[in-house]
Order: C-alpha cells, then sequence, then structure tokens
DNA sequence: TTACCTTGTGCAATCGATTGCACAAGGTAG
DNA sequence: CTACCTTGTGCAATCGATTGCACAAGGTAA
C-alpha cells in the first residue's frame, strides 16, 4: 500500500543521467537540452514524480508554510480573515498553519516558537488582548521574516499592518443616528485601553462635537463589550433614569445585550431608542429588528494582510512596513432607522 | 538582524565533540554520558539552540503536521472543529494546516495533493457537497497515512470517522415538538441527497410514526435548505393552506427564513407554529424568539476526529477505522416552548 | 592549427538531524 | 595474561533537492 515516492534519482537513474540534470530540467534550467528536458518531464509524468518540499525547504530555506495566529479561530471576523488570508496564499502555492492564542501572551510566545520551529516563511497575526509586550513578535523580525499584524497591532513593532479605521467607522455610525434625530446617545466601549476601542470613542465623541451636541460622561459605559455588558449598561441606564434615544456599541454583542433589555421593558425600536453596532457579526441580520452595525471586510483585511506579505516576501530590503487603512462601512438596518427622517 | 540559528554542529564544536554526540544527549540516549549531556544540554541552552524540525523532518519522514480540509472556513461549525483539533494537536506539538475545499471536488484534490506534497503526517477532512468520487482521498491512504473525515463522511473510504448521530438528533426534535402538541409537523430537508439529510429525514418520519401521526408528503419540501429556501417553503404552505403547526428545517438558515416569514404575516411563533432548526448557529439564541435547534458539539466533534488521526498515528497495524458517533443535544428555546405543555 | 567560447552534463558539497557500525579505553572473569 | 564485555564517542551515510565548479565535445575566429 505504501508506494514509494519517485525521486528525481529514480527518474535520473531511469534515463541514465544524473539527479543534477533532472533537477536542472524540472526548474527550467536553460543549459539543459530540449531533447533531455522533454524526456525528464515525460518521465516524471511516468513515474508519478512529486517534489519532496521537505527536502527542498532543507536546502532553499523556504518552506511555502505562513504561520497565522488568531486570537479565537471560531469566530466569524477571524475565520474570515483567515478565508481571505488562505485565498491569496493558496493561489501563490503557499499553506497557511493556523493557531490560537485564546487571547493569552503565553500561548503566543509558544505558537510563535513553535512557528519557528516549522521554519515558517512569515507570520501573520493578531494580537490577544491580555498581551503587553512583543519581544515574541519581535523575535520573528528580528529571524528577518516577514511579519503582519491585523486589527490588533501595535505601533512598537516596525512592521506591516492592516487595520480599519475605526474611528471613521464610529464616526459614521453616530453621525447616522444623530441624523435620524438622536441627541442623547449613549456609547458602549472597552474597560482596557485597547487602540481600537479608544479610537472608536473618540470618533464617538468627535462626531457629536461636530454636531454641537453636548458629551455627556455619564452616557460613556467602559466594560467587556460582551452580552451581559450590554445588558448592564442599558438597565443601568433605565434604572438611573437618564434619558437617551440612541445606543452605539463598539461591539455587536454589547448592543445586543442593550436590545434584549430594552425589548423587555417594551421601549421600542428604533423609534424610543435607535441601535448600532460594530463588527458585523452574521447573527445581527436575524435579530429583530435587525441591527444596524459597522462592516469590518474581514475577508478583504485577510486579502491585504496576504499581499504585505508577500510583498514582504519579494521586495529585497527588508520587511514592508506598509500600513493598509480598510475604510469600514455603515450597515444601516431596522434597529436604527427611524420610520420618518427629520434630518 | 539575521541572527543565524545555532545547529548542534555548533554546539559540538563548542564542546569539542561531534554532531552525533549532540543529537544523541539532546534525544536522551541512554549511551551518552551524564557529564557529556549535561554540557550538551548547557551550551544549547547559551546558544539558543532550537532543533530544525525540517532537518529532522527530512530524515524521519515525519514533519509534525496535520492538514485539514473543510468546505468553508468560516462558518462557525468548521471553524468550532477546527479549533477543536488544534486544541488537541498543540498539545501533542503537532501544527494544523488548513486549507478550504468551497465545497468543490477539485479544489479537494488540489489540496490534498498539496498537503502530501508538503509532506503532512496525515490529513483529517470532511467532503465537499459536490464532490462524487473519493479518488484524492483514496491516494491519502494510499500513501498510507492517516485519514479521518466528519461530518460529511462515505462508507466508500476505509477509514476513521466522526460523526453526530442525525437520525437522532431529528427523531429528538420531532419528538419534542409532538410533546408541545403539534400534530401537522412540517419538514424541511435538502434536495440533493446527502447522507446527513437522508438520516435527518428519517429521524424525522420514524418520530412521527413512533407517536402514530399520519405522514404528510406535502408538509415534507426539499431545497437548498437556506435562508431563502426556508422563506419559500413556508410562503409555500401558507399560499397553499396546508394547515401546519411547526416547522423542523434540517437547518437553522431554513428555520430562520420561516421565522421570518411567519412573522411578516403575524403568525405567533410557538403558539401557531413552533419551530425547530438544527446546527446551533451563534445567531439561534438571539433571534426573537429564540429559536430551539440541534447542537452538534463541534469542538468536540474536533476534538475526537484528532483522538482518532492520533490513535492511527500511534498503532503500527495501519490506519485506525474507528467510527465516534457523537450524540447531539436538543436545545430548547422559545420557539417551540408552548406556555402550558399539554403532553 | 591554435586559442577560446558555447553548450550540456556530471561531480560533489550542502542544508541539519539521525543512526548503524566501528572502535578505543577501561573493567572483569577465568 | 588473555578473551570478552561495557561504556562513551566518532565516522560516515542518509533523507531529496539544489548549485558552484569542472570538464568534455564541438564550434568559431584568427
Amino acid at each position: 500500500m505504501n508506494q514509494k515516492k519517485a525521486t528525481i534519482h529514480d527518474i535520473a537513474s531511469e534515463l541514465g543521467v544524473t539527479a543534477s540534470t533532472v533537477s536542472r530540467a524540472l526548474s527550467g534550467n536553460p543549459r539543459i537540452s530540449q531533447n533531455t528536458r522533454r524526456a525528464v518531464l515525460k518521465t516524471a509524468k511516468a513515474l508519478n514524480y512529486e517534489p519532496n518540499q521537505i527536502a527542498s525547504a532543507l536546502r532553499s530555506g523556504k518552506t511555502q508554510l505562513i504561520g497565522m495566529l488568531v486570537p479565537i479561530i471560531n469566530r466569524s471576523f477571524f475565520s474570515s480573515i483567515i478565508r481571505g488570508v488562505e485565498d491569496v496564499a493558496n493561489k501563490l502555492d503557499y499553506r497557511v498553519i493556523v493557531s490560537q492564542s485564546d487571547e493569552k501572551q503565553e500561548n503566543e510566545a509558544a505558537t510563535l516558537k513553535a512557528f519557528l520551529n516549522a521554519r515558517v516563511d512569515g507570520v501573520i497575526a493578531s494580537i490577544g488582548k491580555q498581551t503587553r509586550d512583543f519581544d515574541h513578535y519581535q523575535e520573528i523580525l528580528d529571524s528577518g521574516l516577514p511579519l503582519v499584524l491585523f486589527d490588533r497591532t501595535t505601533s512598537d513593532l516596525q512592521t506591516g499592518q492592516v487595520v480599519i479605521d475605526d474611528y471613521e467607522g464610529a464616526y459614521k455610525a453616530t453621525v447616522h443616528l444623530i441624523e435620524q434625530g438622536c441627541r442623547r446617545i449613549a456609547h458602549f466601549t472597552a474597560r482596557r485601553k485597547i487602540d481600537i476601542y479608544k479610537k472608536r470613542c473618540l470618533g464617538y465623541l468627535d462626531a457629536l462635537r461636530d454636531h454641537n451636541i453636548p458629551i455627556d460622561k455619564k452616557l460613556i459605559f467602559a466594560g467587556d463589550l460582551q452580552l451581559s455588558d450590554g445588558r448592564r449598561h442599558t438597565a443601568e441606564l433605565i434604572n438611573k433614569q437618564l434619558p437617551f434615544d440612541a445606543v452605539f456599541a463598539a461591539s455587536d454583542y454589547a448592543v445586543m445585550g442593550a436590545m434584549q433589555v430594552l425589548k423587555e421593558k417594551k421601549i421600542s425600536i428604533p423609534d424610543q431608542v435607535a441601535l448600532v453596532g460594530f463588527l458585523n457579526e452574521p447573527f445581527t441580520s436575524f435579530t429583530d429588528p435587525p441591527l444596524s452595525t459597522i462592516n469590518q471586510f474581514p475577508m478583504e483585511m485577510g486579502k491585504a494582510a496576504a499581499r504585505i506579505f508577500f510583498d514582504s516576501l519579494e521586495s529585497e530590503r527588508g520587511i514592508s512596513e506598509q500600513k493598509i487603512v480598510i475604510e469600514p462601512e455603515l450597515i444601516v438596518r431596522a434597529s436604527s432607522e427611524k420610520r420618518k427622517t427629520n434630518s
């Protein structure tokens, strides 16, 4: 059953030439005559020859492998990015090794070390929430390998990046709510000071400012942006009798929590309170009413990351520090669209 | 910046021994003296030595890589399975190469060939919907590599499998609806004759039979189980004035379509029509009302697949043909739970 | 005819880890 | 003292593809 794979030596001895000749014939070296080349190709096909990439990798130092590190694999956002990277990589005959950090720095470090040992040709990664220093990432760069960060990035590393314009996304979302006539817009953000959430908060604040709407700090809630956080914040708004006519949350889960509590309290959406989330999680189109949200184009992010990666590989002059910023899109659904627009 | 990696030769020359001795010391060969071993380990640490897995792979024929082939990466079900496999594999110091087939046989074949060239130690895969023969999978087995199929499997290949008990899941779902007092239960199934859907249909039919409920073929609809199919089937039920008091669909998407149409027609859920889906897609808990569905435990499926895989690797006697059947769980949510149970 | 170039192929080292066999030093039994 | 065993290392081949250099055969120009 275990039919041995043919090697270039098998082809060589079949034809009475040496392995060098076969190797050159297969790689298109011009010093090989047409006759020999034809014979080699024919024999290769006959013997069902497939190159041993391991041997090739050992010699050339190139494994055709990309190490991909994400916080959580089974989140729509991340798996879509994997898909995007995959699409580009496979076309160029690269394979993608996937691993997850569970947001933990120690897992990241272990995975990156494993990637180095597996001699990947480079790494595409998103930084875990609990990561506090970047030495383990720096090691990748020190090894001379391309590193591309996406979504959760850092300016501490001089390397390629793909992010969305979080500020712009939040700004668009908030302006949209303002245009729907909302004036008391609550915002749910993250407790931890992570870049993307800070930017979303800034976008929210600037949008209010630009429209001369007073900022009420009591309407800003910091939590973990999970469903339960959204529920808690919303309950607090209601219990404290803080007037509000919209919620813009930095995550779809948090805004979903708001929707649940509002419905329980028979507060109508969007008429009394309009809702906009962030992420475009698949569930947002299935809620009642469907949730307005911000699309981050994760597949495109993945493709962009892969493109920077391959640019880095090809360029002789070190690692690309290219930064691609993807424009987010506001998806307006019923949760924020009032029947009569009064803008 | 590109600090060369230390090799066993570097350690050897540092200590005035040969690479063989270093190799043996590192692998725990008993012929090496304690002194030498200690010195080697110390020098290895000092030089920051990490073994080159490519070289090792070339010599040993083992790459510590698992090729994983799924129809679509960014579907919760599949990404959760990847996560399960990943968890088990990483602990055993294996890495997972992920690739998607987009349900197409030609992509499957190309990916499997790429896996073989990358010299993966085996393959874990789910068969694409459009795949009609299995020669490309057979090649994996012919190469003597372990192959484990999950969810979408076939009896044409003698190899390990992990599936859920689709029949049982459908049976449970249908019985649950019967217990809620439903008697006219519609079923949405797949047009294509795929095993898992046939079994779900059988479970539905047997549950009805076992409860002496007449089977009405007009209540069974075959489509593609997408949202739009669910909408179409439901509209047809209503337009043709076929009485029905429940829908059990073989996919959450299809049942979601039913929910939308029912709500548009002001038909109350679950009182007039109860709903149960299949898959436990993340969105099902966020709909209004939340959807009852069948949990397939995808992470556990992934872990089980990995376990069979490693069993196969370890056993000297050929590929494991173990088959693990996972018991699905009925998740009862508001879409099917009537206020007063009349069972 | 000589010096030199072109074309096509072979030789052998290389990538780094692994391993069967050889062998030296020292110990033990008879 | 001899035969043999044990312990610890070294030597060299191996995995398969790649590549710098050598070199033979034939051609060309002077």
